[in-house]
Parts: structure tokens; C-alpha cells; sequence
DNA sequence: TTATTTTAGGACATTTTTATCTTAAATAAG
DNA sequence: CTTATTTAAGATAAAAATGTCCTAAAATAA
């Protein structure tokens, strides 16, 4: 029926963000380990396109997120002293921007208490929430649950 | 610097779904009022692009969402008895499908509660708050607001 | 019936996002 | 220094979302 609703869209973050995240915390659960790892390994584990993948991670480089070295035994890293300060929320700035904490819900130009849209009171609690949210969770946290096999990167 | 974060992407509905709840409202503050509206006084007041609403208000009108009719004094209207019971709910669903619902955080091809993602637990907790905020907000509480001249729909 | 108004909807165009390809730069080992 | 390996990054391509255009269909009134 409907053009509209291709099974697709409504996804919270982008697909840049979704195989940021995924790689970040690959990478995370090798670095508790003492792996160096490169994106070939990263992508075979997260299930992202390589190239891509690469991009993303040249961005989370420069935005010291994570470390890379280049050449023979080179690879990405994160030193597990900082995986507790580096939160979901550093992630997602980095790639989509901040756009996700202070976008309108309908699109307007900007977010504003004393004019808002209709639907502004509700929807600044709910992206309250999620900015808390991303601000919480820190890498360490989500690399500790796929290490244990609790959570999986790919399905 | 990063090619990502292009200051747009990270909203929480498609740009087809702001459009349309705009319209949708519009629509019910003048049908509050008796009035039936054609797509160009709505776009006027929506902020819109005319063809593209069009496009969507057709989808909206086949889901029993909105009416329409043909023809000269033809136009959009929302029958007053039913603004309480359309929920923003309904119109997300109608254009966006259920993904806002159903999605996983990281993209995986389902959300599953026995084999989560590392975002699991966290990222349905909001979503599930935001599925009750859209099923709790109906149609007529948004066309109430923007009637009274609280909120606005341009900026 | 005929002319006019307005939505319906398919085809087409543009923009943005996602993804790939190719070459350069850096690093380490021999 | 030379060679092999790996990330960096620009150019390009493909796909998806957004948006426009044009004709058809429906409804109304004269
Ligand atoms: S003005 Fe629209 S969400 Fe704040
Ligand atoms: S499995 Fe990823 S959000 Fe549920």
C-alpha cells in the first residue's frame, strides 16, 4: 500500500552510528585482553561493511576515541584505563552530532521552551532520558557484556 | 573535520512523519472550528513542501486517519468525535511503520530479549517510553495547544 | 453536459546517506 | 633502503529518502 514505511526508517541513530558503536565495542572487549586488532577483524565481528567501518573509525581516531597505529602489527586499540570515562554518549556526538539532544521533534529550526511545537513537552522528556541514558553507559559497560557472552554484535 | 555529523541526521521521525503530524494537527485545529482545508492552506501554515504533503496526506487518508474530499469545496477534514481517539501513534505507524517500536538500537535484523545487543536493556527502556508517550498523545490535545496559540508549527 | 476545482497517484528529479574503490602515508622488519 | 602491512583519506558509486511535476479522477455547480 503506502510508498511510506519501507521497513527501514525510524531507526534511533544512523547506520554510521550503529557500526561505530558496534566496532568501538569489539575493539574494547580485545584491548581488556590485550588484542590489537584490525579492521578486518573488526568488521568479521560486528558484521559492518569493512570500508565503511574504516571511515567511521578514522572519525572516532580523531575525536580520540579510540587509537591507531598503521603498518605491520598496527591496528585500532583503547586503553582500558579510559574505557569507563568514554560513555555511548561521546559516540554518537562524534558522528551524528548533537542534533539527537537538541533537534525538534518536528523539525522546526530549533528547540524552544518559550515557543515550542506541539508536541515539545512530552518529547524533551523522553530525549532527556536518552541523553542520560547515552551519558551512563559507558564503553567498559557494554565490552564487558559481550565479552561474558551475554550480548552478541551480529544476527 | 569528520564528513559525519552534517548537522541534520539523528531526529527522531522521518522527515515524511514531521509533515505529515503537522499537517495532521493543522488539520484538526480548523476542523475544531468547521473548516475543511485544502493541501495549500495547510502547507501555509505547516511550513511544508505542497506535493510531498500531498504525498503523505493520501498514505494518512487510506490509513482512516484523515478525510478527504474531491472537487471544489473539497479538502482535509478530521471529524471532531474522533480527535481523542488518534494518537500520534497511529500516524508514526502509518508512514514509519513499526520500526520506532520494534527496531534494534544497533540495527540487528531483530530486538530480541534472549540474545540482546549490547544497548539492550538500556535502549528499550526509552523506547518503550516513547511507544507510551505516542500512544497517550492523541490528535486533539495537539490541535488544543497550537489553537490556544501555545505552541506553533513554523520557525 | 461542460467547465472548474481539488485530491490521487504515477513518473521523475534532487539530495542525503550509505558503501566501495583506489591511492597515499605511516610503520616495522629484514 | 627496500619491502610488506596496515590505516588515512579522497574520489566515486549505489541506494534510500525527500521532493517535484504532470495527468487522471472525482466532485460540484452552472
Ligand atoms: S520545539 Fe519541537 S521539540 Fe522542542
Ligand atoms: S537487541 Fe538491540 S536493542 Fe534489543
Amino acid at each position: 500500500m503506502s510508498k511510506f514505511a519501507p521497513e527501514k526508517d525510524g531507526a534511533m541513530f544512523s547506520k554510521a552510528c550503529e557500526h561505530g558503536i558496534k566496532a568501538i565495542v569489539y575493539i574494547a572487549t580485545q584491548s581488556l585482553e590485550g588484542r590489537r586488532v584490525k579492521i578486518g577483524d573488526v568488521v568479521e565481528n560486528s558484521g559492518s561493511p569493512e570500508a565503511f567501518t574504516g571511515k567511521i573509525l578514522g572519525a572516532l581516531t580523531k575525536h580520540n576515541i579510540v587509537n591507531s597505529l598503521t603498518g605491520p602489527y598496527g591496528g585500532f586499540e583503547i586503553a582500558p584505563k579510559r574505557m569507563k570515562e568514554i560513555k555511548v554518549s561521546d559516540i554518537v556526538f562524534a558522528i551524528d552530532g548533537d542534533s539527537v539532544y537538541k533537534g525538534c521533534g518536528l523539525g522546526l529550526s530549533e528547540c524552544s521552551n518559550t515557543e515550542p511545537c506541539p508536541v515539545h513537552s512530552k518529547f524533551v522528556k523522553i530525549r532527556n532520558e536518552l541523553k542520560k541514558m547515552l551519558e551512563t553507559t559507558s564503553i567498559y559497560d557494554l565490552a564487558v557484556g559481550l565479552k561474558s557472552g551475554k550480548t552478541i554484535l551480529i544476527r
